[in-house]
DNA sequence: TTTTTGATTTAGAACTGTTCTAATAAATTT
DNA sequence: AAATTTATTAGAACAGTTCTAAATCAAAAA
């Protein structure tokens, strides 16, 4: 493990949660500033290989990388915002189901956060 | 609803499912040999706005466009292939959970589909 | 009808996020 | 230390999608 892929392992994991790939390369400029992007992407992409750190692909946005811990996220529709949730686990409903070809679930729940509902219904309705 | 808008949602549910916006591209210059690809891209992003039709985002692949009726994917991580699944029901348990900020889920299994399964297993093992 | 208005479509340029390439540097093995 | 392998770099290339500005179409108004 290259102190490259180490440094971005922990960045991802540290960090506010659901980086960005460039997200990722800023912050490991702070520590390596002659790093190049392509390091962070072939390091992300090998953790991902790996299995040490996780994708989030979403629309209209660039992927996220998450820590690997199992847990489901909230996205809202409105501002983009995700945060974590932990639900109910369907692991053991779908390896009854699947058996060992299970690998994994990717769970994204839409709503409109807080913040954008305050926002809407402060507004006068008329 | 525009001629293309109407082709473009029947196509996104008359085929076979999932298909990337160059497939409908594919589809639609059938019929309408002149069409644009500015056009599919436009009416696919209006017919989501709508809520029409569904966009499903992947890793290392276009997105998908599938119809909105109620249903779960299951993906191969090894061939990308796309299945429907018709898992429990979480909505009402989200609904619990979210009130009336929840708006929808998107749930994807990855799993080693048949095809995958038997092609590794054919291969001698030592 | 014609005219006006607004929405839709078009072609292709531009853009974004990501991967690829070939050269260089670093690490490891011999 | 020489040879070999692996990682990193800069930037070009690429894919998918959005944007732009002009052209076309459709509906409503005159």
């Amino acid at each position: 493990m290259t102190k490259y892929e180490k440094q971005i392992y922990d960045i991802v994991n540290a960090s506010r949660q659901h980086m960005t790939a460039d997200q990722v390369y800023g912050e490991l400029q702070k520590i390596y500033p002659a790093v190049s992007r392509a390091t962070v992407y072939n390091n992300l992409n090998k953790l991902c290989d790996l299995g040490m750190i996780r994708r989030l692909p979403l629309e209209d946005s660039p992927d996220r990388y998450d820590r690997i811990e199992k847990h489901d996220h909230l996205v809202c529709q409105k501002c983009g915002k995700l945060s974590d949730i932990c639900f109910d686990d369907l692991t053991q409903s779908l390896k009854d189901q699947f058996g060992e070809a299970f690998l994994y679930y990717d769970l994204k729940v839409f709503y409109i956060c807080p913040d954008c509902r305050n926002a809407q219904s402060s507004k006068p309705s008329i």
